[in-house]
Formats: structure tokens, sequence, C-alpha cells
DNA sequence: ACCCAGAATGAATGAATATTCATTCGTGAT
DNA sequence: ATCACGAATGAATATTCATTCATTCTGGGT
């Protein structure tokens, strides 16, 4: 997947065309959920409107509910999207057996973290935004820890054979794990909330700096 | 300041009581805050309405609109209370000249950062709820930009008395400041979304190993 | 005891919005 | 060419919600 370019700025209103098109269910979709990101990345989640997000995309109001039930389904389906793009480029690099390097394999999965396609502010701002309503939204929580716990696994399995190869002394895999994962959202809250103070360069050397501490031969 | 108790949970209805009462203008604002905080961490900040704040505040719907001047305000008034309440909090450890010792000084820090006060649920969804919409509102960016910056400062300088009384070599303040203070944010988010795989012990023994990768002769 | 400034109330208003569904119209099969 | 299925449309509906403001009430001052 990864899906680097992260894209989702296409689907501009063609001016002309009104033509009316028929279109496949999956293209449908995917168009309606790439324009509901767009939408909040630029309003807001709350101020996300079913109006809004059908004129985005180019459609008529109506669409939305023939193929989601529902805007709260619309919403769900959107930050499932998003969340298993995301976990699922991190899990294509910890398994994908064409970077056999430990240090390396490493390096790529902090790119990609921390690269162009993730900390695109439209990405990260729908991001945040379910997780500010995650707290009161189970649904939300359960797409997040369920896609959130396997890559969780995956890194722990890729530190354990970091530190098998570095023989490091006194450090647990799975807390490095934990402390990895939640710096890397940390600093993309930090690129959200104030770019100014965060540059993407700066973020990347903090991070790179984690990893350094904890994994000396392997890094640099 | 610090409130450790954090308690935003007193206020209920008062069943019995359906007299009117006068109150100053401040108190009745905290009061309305103290609401919001509660609706934002229960239902979600796009499902806050003002009919559900003033219920909950045990007040009549035009009250609002009465002391602040509108929703929008209420909310920006609301997210204003809870950043300086943490920040103000984060800084008088900081410069408070109660504590001498710079690791304990440290260990301050990092328990008011996990500690009950801030870990509450409520407060946590709030805050991450605010992070959710500033991508789209400029408003809710300054406020936390502004008063994160202070902090930022305090954090650095805190450091740099660190590094230089533990000779620590090659290690950059400043870098050191921005991931940790991104690990506290990340772990906060954590215990709000996957509060099953996070504890707030560990994430506690999280913050607590990098900073002890850090300053080894200070921690533990 | 009486006033009255202004705090508090909540029914009413109007704007915004999700959802429905009768109708229209492509498109692939025949 | 014709048909029929179902995708697409968007005007209409019903609901929800922020905001207003005429009215009520409180409590401190005289």
């Amino acid at each position: 997947m990864i899906d680097a370019s992260g894209a989702v700025t296409e689907a501009l209103p063609e001016a002309g065309s009104k033509r009316r098109q028929i279109r496949p269910k999956a293209e449908r979709r995917q168009q309606l959920i790439d324009a509901t990101i767009r939408c909040i990345a630029q309003h807001g989640l709350s101020a996300v409107t079913m109006q809004m997000v059908t004129r985005e995309a180019g459609l008529s109001v109506g669409i939305a509910n023939l193929h989601f039930e529902s805007k709260d389904n619309l919403l769900k389906e959107t930050l499932r999207f998003v969340a298993e793009e995301y976990h699922g480029g991190q899990i294509e690099i910890m398994e994908g057996g064409d970077i056999l390097d430990l240090g390396e394999r490493l390096d790529a999965l902090l790119d990609f973290q921390l690269g162009r396609g993730v900390t695109q502010r439209q990405k990260m701002s729908v991001w945040f935004a379910y997780y500010g309503e995650a707290g009161a939204r189970p649904v939300y929580q359960k797409i997040v820890s369920t896609v959130d716990r396997l890559a969780a696994q995956k890194l722990e399995a890729l530190f354990i054979q970091i530190i098998r190869e570095g023989n490091y002394r006194g450090v647990d895999a799975r807390e490095l794990a934990t402390g990895y994962s939640a710096l890397i959202d940390g600093l993309h809250l930090g690129l959200l909330v104030t770019p100014r103070e965060l540059s993407k360069r700066r973020a990347r050397a903090v991070a790179r700096d984690f990893l350094r501490r904890a994994f000396p031969q392997h890094i640099r």
C-alpha cells in the first residue's frame, strides 16, 4: 500500500462536466471518502456536513446516503481507511522482505512515519480529529486500537531482533516500542498544531535521536 | 495553580433546588466552563450543544450567551482554561524554588504530566478534541502555541541546567526537550485512545525511561 | 419596607442540516 | 433499437440547534 504520494487533492469539481456518470459502487465510496478527508482537514470534523462532502466530491447530496447508509457511517469508514492506510504502510515496511538490514529498515519506517505521505496536513488533521472524539465514541476507539495493536506487535518484534543483533543490555523491547510510537504520535501533533516551532526536518532529527540513543550501533 | 485534584465532577443538577440564584459573573463563567469540559469529555466536541452544557451546569439555556457572547466563544475560553491550567502547572514546577534538586524537579514534572490531575479522561478528551480542530481553526492554534512556547522554553532551560550539572556530552537540550514533550503528548494520546494497551503505570515507566537514558545520573 | 439594577429564565425564532424518495437517465444485455 | 435495472439526482421534509429578548426574580442599598 504505502501510497507515499498521499494525494487526496484530485477530484476538483470539473467545472464544465454536468453529465451524470454511473460508476461502480467501490469507486464512488472511495471518491466520497477522499472528499471527506479533504473536508475534515479544511473545516474540521465538527463542521463537516453532507452537503459539503458531496459538493467536494462533485456529486449530488443524496449519494452519500446511497453508498454509506448515514453520515455516521461515512465518517466511520473514513477513519477506517486512514487508519488502515497508515498502519498498513508501517506493517508493510516492517515485515517486507525487501530490506534485510535492520538499521535500514528502521530508517525506512521513520521515513514513512514522518515523510510526505503521512505528515500531510490533511492526513494528520483527520487522524487527530478522530482521536479527539475517541474518548466519547467507542467505535472509533475500536477501529484505531484494532489496527494499532498489530502495528505495535510488529514494531516490538523488530525491536527484539535489533536488540538481539546488537546485543543491547537493559533494554525492554516492549517499553521502547511504546515509547517510540508515542514519540511519533506526539511529533505528528506538534507538526499539526505548532508547525512554526516544529519543522518536519527537526521532527525527524528528534525521532532519529531517540532511536540512536537506544540502538547506537544501528542508527548512524 | 496545579489543581492536582482536577475535579470537574461537582455541580450535579442538585435535584431539588429550583430557586433562581444570582451569582457573580466570574463564578458563572467558571461554572459553564467546567460543564463544557464535562460535556466534551462525555459526548465529544462535535456533539456538544448549548442546551447540553447549560443543562449540565444546572442553569437555563440563555445564560451561556449572557456570559459568553456565543457558543464559539465559550468553546474558545474553555480551551484557554484547560491550556493554561496544564501549562501553568508545568511552569510552576519548573520555575518554583521549592525543589532545588534537579532530578527531583524532573520527577515532579513527570508526576504532574502523567499524574491524576492531567490524565483524567476528561481533561485529555478536551485537550485532543481541540487539537483535532486546530488544523482548521487558527484561533485554537494560537491559544495552544502561545501557552506552549513558554512551557517549552522553561523545559529547555531546565534541561540545560541538568546537562551542565551532569556534564552530559553530545546532548542537545532543545532537541531533547522537543522529544520529551512529544513523548508526553503521545502517551496522553495512548492513554485516551487505547487505555487497554497502555496503563498509566506503564506510561510513567516509558517516560521515565526516556529521561533516564538521557540523564542517567539524575534519574534513578 | 421598598426599590431597582441587572442576573437569570425559557419560549419563540429562524437558520442549518441529515435524510428521504419520486423521478431521471446512463448503460449493458437482448 | 429497445428495454429494464439500478445508479444518480435534488427538491422537500423533519429535526436539531444557536441565539434572542420580553419577562421574572434576587438581593444589596437606602
